[in-house]
DNA sequence: GCCAACGTTGGC
DNA sequence: GCCAACGTTGGC
């Protein structure tokens, strides 16, 4: 059971979105970033938990939780000209970005904002806050989440 | 809108 | 394999 944190612009694709969606069910599709990809294809496992980060927003915040119902498949919006993330180099006999299958589990009681996230010390070595990090999915240790589920009821 | 930090591309 | 140029991310 491993642990995650998702990020995605709510302008793009919000929480609310998310919930919305039939069976509350979503690809999570367009990376292509090669580290990300791997930790799709490789590491994410049905069942695991994740958390949703909104970001690029005011404030960056986590808002809710969601779990892996699939595990890494082929990310056919690289093969559509049409699509936003289509690229040419990928081929459908050897694909080259992956994408996993997500479902809504709740909002947070509160959202949790980034700086929040800094200032906790306890938090250790997140990869998250950590300087330069740019990759739209972190893992996240059982310590962190489970630290982090109890600054939801902790503040605010 | 700015820009630091990274990642990718492609000429050599 | 090096590295300059360029593109992207995402906080601020």
């Amino acid at each position: 059971m491993n642990y995650w944190l998702m990020k995605s612009e709510p302008d793009a694709f919000s929480i609310d979105d998310l919930k919305a969606r039939p069976k509350r069910r979503e690809p999570w599709d367009g990376v292509r970033n090669y580290q990300v990809r791997n930790m799709m294809r490789d590491q994410m496992k049905k069942g695991d938990l994740a958390f949703f980060y909104h970001s690029n927003c005011k404030p960056p915040a986590i808002v809710g939780i969601m779990e892996i119902v699939k595990e890494g498949y082929p990310d056919t919006t690289a093969f559509d000209p049409e699509e936003k993330y289509y690229d040419p180099k990928s081929d459908p006999d050897n694909p080259r970005w992956f994408m996993v299958d997500v479902k809504y589990k709740r909002h947070l009681k509160r959202e949790i904002p980034l700086q929040e996230l800094k200032e906790e010390s306890q938090l250790g070595d997140f990869a998250l806050t950590r300087k330069g990090s740019r990759l739209s999915i972190v893992p996240v240790t059982e310590q962190q989440w489970e630290h982090i589920l109890a600054m939801e009821s902790g503040k605010g």
